[in-house]
RNA sequence: GCCUCAUUAGCUCAGUCGGUUAGAGCGGCGGACUGUUAAUCCGUAGGUCCUAGGUUCAAGUCCUAGAUGAGGCGCCA
């Protein structure tokens, strides 16, 4: 009889403290049962199994049966050294519990290698394989340290909404909310919708960015930043987009684009050391994972290094900055730009730059993150700060700021706002945004306006260059995404 | 939204020029095994060849449409 009077031990700890000959109980999932004696047993809260030796004296015919892969088990018994070689310590069971059994016929994992895609299809289960245990160990670790990181340097969180009636970003297409009954839409008299009977009493979204409520807390409280949900209705169909994901927003007063480059850089120098400390077992099996699956691939499309050593140069080298207008000039007497292989080639100033052009100056030109500044005006949003013309350049830009990163691309834009009321206005008035609706927006230009900054990271983008995971849809629990919505 | 490719056993995939009874590895199941490490060994079951049409004496194989998945592009974080 299993005898639950002891206080659980997560393997994790029994791993690292190794207490030979102490009495432990634990209790974690079945990974493999080796020779109808060696339980491999992952609790979660660690990488590594804890190997489990079962004594068949001790244990009757049927329990010993239901030892089956996937299966929720305590053992209790004492910590010895290994006799084997694939482990130091392991645990001698003199009792074993099955807590909740699996059939393997009918559980859709199995003891082997599966494929991400069908895993996605089994999100609901994918936490159980190594892979998907390490992405989101690392992934909780990255969450930890952005608070830490802003925490520390006297940063606010700051609680944006994620249900606004403002729809005048322009950062994406948005999700209605509404409770009007979509079978039976209330109307007015001349046929419009009536939000005045809808919940809220107007149209209401999901926001795309909260950006514009940071700004207010920034205009107050100094620094700030928002780390929460954000949702765009794009039909985007790539391995970088999703419809639902977290963003971090810092907003900090009295900061220019040069002070909003350097807390970015950072920012992301700092969460990457953050994981090489705190993640080494995860990052190794997501390097050896990585290696295996571009292990298929043609040369020219695998790595130039391994995971970890990907992200410590990115911890030990600063970041390219240029301005768009030098990255032009270097993309214009580019080798794949002479020769036309660029699908899009670059021939004047004021294009927006495409994915291959990033990556020809991330991957192949300077072989490191890329801070590209001062984009024409006329491609980026109203609320960026209009710089004071330059001489060489063709035409008024902002003072914008995207941080390009190797195999992800954008994973970060920002810039310096526009804390000028009249300009801003003027931005407002050409780009066709209603004042009206930004009222609360413009007040802060209003009423003691002061040079501010700020940027969004898109974290499951930053997930994916720690981890190494090449489709966005794996590092976040259950991606939502066109046509997808289960779990 | 556009382009390319794929869909065959539970999973990963092979299947020749259209030809007769569709294969492998892993996994499952049964058995053996008290030092295994992707355990091993013996045995065994398992198929609406994505769907609907079409061409043909004959279709897993060719054609058309659709569904689903993957990758790329655009939009961006």
């Amino acid at each position: 009889m299993f005898t639950n009077n002891m206080k659980r031990t997560k393997i994790a700890e029994v791993l690292s403290k190794e207490p030979i000959g102490q009495e432990v109980l634990v209790k974690g999932w079945v990974r493999a049962f080796r020779n109808n004696q060696f339980i491999a047993l992952n609790d979660g809260s660690c990488a590594r199994h804890l190997q489990v030796v079962v004594n068949p004296e001790h244990l009757d015919e049927q329990t010993l049966h239901r030892i089956k892969f996937g299966a929720a088990v305590g053992a209790k018994g004492q910590v010895v050294q290994s006799l084997g070689k694939g482990q130091r310590v392991e645990v001698e069971a003199r009792e074993i519990f099955i807590y909740g059994d699996c059939n393997p016929e009918q559980y859709p994992l199995q003891p082997k290698k599966q494929s991400l895609e069908f895993l996605r299809e089994h999100a609901h289960l994918r936490f159980r394989t190594n892979t998907f245990g390490a992405v989101f160990r690392v992934r909780h670790a990255l969450a930890y340290a952005v608070h830490q990181f802003f925490h520390e340097r006297g940063f606010f969180y700051l609680h944006t909404p994620i249900i606004t009636a403002s729809d005048a970003e322009g950062a994406g297409e948005m999700f209605r909310v509404t409770t009007l009954p979509l079978e039976n839409v209330p109307r007015t008299p001349d046929g419009q919708v009536d939000y005045q009977q809808d919940f809220f009493g107007r149209p209401t979204n999901l926001t795309v960015s909260g950006q514009l409520e940071a700004e207010l807390g920034a205009l107050a409280l100094g620094e700030v930043y928002t780390f929460g949900p954000t949702f765009r209705a794009e039909k985007s169909n790539t391995t970088r987009h999703l419809a639902e994901f977290w963003m971090i927003e810092p907003e900090v007063a009295f900061a220019d684009l040069e002070d909003n480059a350097d807390l970015a850089e950072a920012m992301l120098q700092y969460l990457c050391r953050y994981t090489l400390e705190h993640c080494a077992e995860d990052l190794q099996i997501l390097e050896e994972r990585l290696l295996e699956e571009e292990k298929a691939k043609p040369q020219e499309q695998r790595s130039p290094m391994p995971l970890r050593e990907k992200i410590r140069f990115v911890v030990d080298n600063r970041f390219e900055r240029l301005t768009y207008t030098e990255a032009i000039e270097i993309l214009k007497h580019s080798p794949p730009n002479k020769k036309g292989k660029f699908q899009f080639p670059i021939e004047s100033w004021g294009a927006d730059l495409q994915s291959e052009h990033e990556r020809y100056l991330v991957e192949k030109h300077f072989r490191k993150p890329v801070i590209l500044t001062h984009y024409p005006a006329g491609i980026k949003a109203f609320y960026m700060r209009l710089d004071d013309p330059k001489e060489g350049v063709p035409g008024p830009t902002v003072a914008a700021m995207d941080i390009l990163f190797p195999g992800i691309g954008e994973i970060v834009g920002g810039s310096q706002r526009e804390e000028r009321l009249e300009v801003l206005q003027q931005r407002m008035r050409d780009m066709h945004i209603p004042e009206e609706e930004l009222y609360w927006f413009l007040d802060t230009r209003r009423f003691g306006t002061c040079p501010h900054a700020g940027f969004g990271l898109g974290f499951e983008r930053l997930v994916q260059f720690v981890t190494g995971m090449s489709n966005i849809r794996d590092v976040i629990a259950f991606p939502r995404y066109p046509g997808n919505a289960e779990f």
